[in-house]
DNA sequence: ATTGGTTATGTTTTT
DNA sequence: CATAACCAAT
């Protein structure tokens, strides 16, 4: 930007504030207590706001933004604005439209570190020797990366770990190291001093592979920005504002790259809360906060410690919990709210986790019968393990339910493996895809023929794809070998050629079909197969939002959140890390439990540090609450397969006695305290014959078939669904259809679920029958 | 050489 | 209990 354009934007705030101070108050401002008020207001230069739990802390945020719109300080375009989540960035937009409008759509900056980090390596991406297509590996891949790089090694993986590995790699890269940075005696532990080595070795593949892991979406930026000053310069020009919210959880390259964009205009507000720091697993340091007034001097702090959140008994149990940590800045949250029924942190106990799962959900309706919508309560977990049970039990009782989070949708392995088909096709040149689904389903290719064709792909510098074909050329494969990579081949440019022709979501279910994964799975007779086909067709309706198949790709690498769909009211299932930012009237804390919370591993890991890491989750979780807030243990909970006896958790004799209310009768469960036996059980199933959700179960059971009670409740869509249901077409040939995309036709063939029709405009198709309709 | 069945092993939290 | 590495039979 030149100077003039500069001045010309100066001027215009300085006329647009000297408007605005003639102006009446708006309405926004009057909304704030003064703390807020004063951390909106303190537009320019650095500030640092300490917001404890339910303190109005993402108002400030947005009320901001806004302010600095109204200003006219900047344009949309011109904001940083940094969350941690994808769900808290979806959040922010919404909420900033609220306040201005439909301005917010013009915020192209706002989002985590790692879409924006991504979105900033595309664009320089010949910098820092990548292309502008290169691929987000996930988790998955670089796991099958590093146990190549350490078969390659000679490393024994048994002794080292590609985990492990990995760990340290990302823990480098979270620290803002490159291989060349990193201090000697840090990678000396792993495989005889060879750590370092390993992490060279990994980065120069990545890429060669035209890759990138999340660690590089922070860590390309900061050497972009170093290497490149007249990059870095343009930046931080284009950002006149910066925000980032629950700063308690930045790291070390987050907060380099930080530093390094706001170092000018040093218009940076960070928002955050040290009790509440709940990542420092991944290199979270809180310190950052410590470090702000140090790196700013002068800057304004702000501390909100009113909380409009949640009753005096929430309150209190939380910050007498909270208490129990050394290490913190030390905030009081107070509220003055009067609460006549304010209830007391309930604390209960059960048998085993099913009873814990059965007693919250029989609490869940009891609420729900007085008025509570499912949708303000919430199930906060601390391992995603422990949310079976509570699937389990919904499902059978019939309660609706979201989970956020949980094994994650696109980490399942079949969604996965259904995307490594559609990379393929759209990206020839990604070798871990091709890696992944070359012999799945089982096409007679085992390590020994893939070897042939890894050996060409290395010796000629090609990807494994043309390598392959390179291969059938000769006649090194034979039999089984030879004709499954030929068909392979064959139907991937059958795919590819069809890319623009046919609607994304059509070719990806042809592929799924032709490519027999889907005839795979029909074949497996294992209880997951069914659950497993239906993802697919979850995939298949979730592409229908985007507009191409390398867009919805895309988006796949970076969204993790399964988006909860609106619509039916339903409680909420999810871990506690998830529910950082959230609140609801009703919070169920199950699990607490030595052991499991804390984390045993957290606390042999990280010693002191780990538990009051766990504490601060506890903490999070509690303060989720508006109203009421249940804390359950379990006395037997299964560990690797087998019960175990558990102990109530330490966290529960540090909640403060006035506040908390124990239930001595085991609620809905029905057995008779602690000494109940396993066999109580059947009288526990009895006793509660009269929860709605029981009697719901029952007569579900009288008009569902049998093998459909066994799937997960997922919706039915019947796009999809009919496809691949089997059955007789309901089409005839010579019939009248519709397609979304190529208009009106007449059934020439049919062959299964796909016909073949001749369309009035778009001339012959094969297409698949769920895409169509009657005329 | 590939497959499918077996056994051993190990589990936090997320972008 | 669930997945991954491993081994024996085709």
């Amino acid at each position: 930007m030149s100077r003039t354009q500069r001045e010309s934007v100066n001027q215009v705030s300085i006329a647009a504030r000297a408007a605005a101070a003639s102006r009446p108050v708006p309405d926004y401002l009057t909304a704030l207590n003064p703390e807020q008020r004063r951390a909106v207001e303190a537009v320019d230069g650095p500030v640092l706001v300490l917001a404890g739990a339910g303190t109005g802390k993402t108002r400030v945020l947005t009320t901001r933004i806004a302010h600095i719109l109204a200003l006219g300080k900047a344009r949309p375009a011109e904001i940083l604005a940094v969350t941690f989540t994808n769900k808290a960035a979806r959040e922010m937009k919404e909420r900033i439209a609220a306040v201005v409008g439909g301005q917010a759509e013009g915020m192209p900056w706002l989002g985590t570190f790692h879409s924006i980090g991504t979105r900033i390596l595309r664009r320089h991406a010949e910098l820092v020797d990548l292309e502008p297509s290169f691929t987000i590996l996930d988790t998955d891949d670089q796991i099958r990366l590093a146990k190549q790089i350490l078969s390659a090694e000679n490393i024994d993986e048994k002794r080292w770990p590609a985990r492990q590995l990995l760990g340290a790699i990302d823990g480098w890269k979270n620290r803002g190291l490159t291989p060349e940075e990193v201090p000697k005696s840090d990678g000396e532990w792993f495989a005889h001093g060879k750590g370092v080595h390993l992490y060279k070795l990994y980065r120069d593949r990545l890429k060669a592979l035209n890759a990138a892991d999340f660690g590089d979406l922070l860590l390309e930026p900061i050497r972009l920005f170093r290497n490149n000053p007249d990059v870095l310069e343009s930046y931080q020009q284009r950002f006149r504002y910066m925000l980032v919210d629950e700063y308690q959880d930045t790291n070390v390259a987050q907060y380099l790259w930080l530093r390094l964009l706001a170092q000018k205009n040093r218009n940076l507000c960070v928002v955050g809360d040290d009790d509440q720091s709940i990542y420092g697993w991944r290199g979270a340091e809180v310190d950052n906060i410590l470090r702000f007034e140090t790196d700013f001097p002068g800057a304004t702090v702000v501390r909100l410690e009113r909380n409009y959140r949640s009753t005096s008994h929430i309150l209190a149990a939380a910050s007498h919990l909270i208490a129990h940590n050394e290490g913190r800045l030390g905030k009081t949250l107070f509220t003055d709210r009067v609460d006549p029924d304010a209830v007391p942190v309930t604390v209960a106990s059960a048998w085993d986790s099913e009873e814990e799962a059965r007693a919250i959900n029989a609490e869940a309706e009891s609420l729900q019968k007085k008025g509570v919508s499912l949708d303000e309560m919430a199930i906060l977990v601390r391992t995603t393990a422990q949310m079976r049970a509570f699937e389990d039990r919904f499902v059978t009782t019939g309660t609706s339910y979201r989970v956020v989070g949980g094994p994650r949708f696109y980490e399942r392995k079949e969604i996965r493996d259904a995307l490594a088909y559609f990379r393929c096709v759209t990206q020839p040149a990604y070798d871990l895809a091709f890696e992944r689904i070359v012999n799945v389903p089982a096409r007679g290719l085992g390590q020994v023929s893939l070897r042939v064709v890894s050996e060409v792909a290395r010796a000629n510098g090609v990807p494994l794809m043309q390598a392959a074909a390179d291969v059938l050329a000769t006649d090194e494969l034979k039999g089984k070998a030879r004709s499954g990579l030929l068909g392979l081949l064959g139907a991937f440019d059958r795919w590819r050629a069809q890319l623009d022709a046919l609607p994304h979501t059509e070719l990806a279910e042809i592929i799924l079909e032709e490519s027999g994964y889907t005839d795979m799975l029909k074949a497996d007779r294992s209880a997951d197969a069914p659950g497993r086909l239906e993802n697919l067709k979850e995939l298949i309706r979730s592409m229908e939002d985007f507009e191409s198949l390398p867009a919805f790709l895309e988006h796949v690498s970076l969204v993790t959140d399964a988006q909860g769909e609106a619509g039916e009211e339903a409680i909420t299932l999810m871990t506690l890390h998830a529910a950082k930012g959230l609140e609801f009237d009703v919070v169920f804390l199950p699990g607490w439990e030595e052991g499991l919370f804390p984390s045993m591993r957290a606390m042999d890991e990280n010693g002191q540090a780990g538990l009051e890491e766990e504490r601060r989750l506890a903490y999070v979780g509690l303060t989720r609450a508006r109203r009421q807030a249940f804390v359950w243990f379990a006395l037997n909970r299964r560990l690797h397969g087998s019960w175990q006896a558990s102990a109530p958790s330490r966290f529960i004799d540090e909640l403060p006695e006035a506040s908390v209310m124990v239930r001595e009768d085991v609620g809905y469960g029905g057995i008779g305290g602690y000494g109940g036996s396993r066999f109580d059980k059947v009288e526990t199933f009895s006793s509660s014959y009269h929860t709605p959700g029981w009697e719901r179960a029952q007569r579900r059971r009288e008009d569902v078939p049998r093998r459909e009670r066994i799937l997960p409740t997922l919706i039915e869509g019947e796009l999809v669904a009919r496809s691949i249901a089997n059955g007789p077409s309901a089409f005839d040939v010579g019939s009248r259809v519709f397609h979304q995309k190529f208009g009106n036709g007449n059934v020439a063939a049919i062959e299964g679920n796909k016909l073949t029709v001749d369309f009035d405009r778009a001339g012959r198709k094969r297409v698949i029958d769920s895409f169509l309709t009657k005329a």
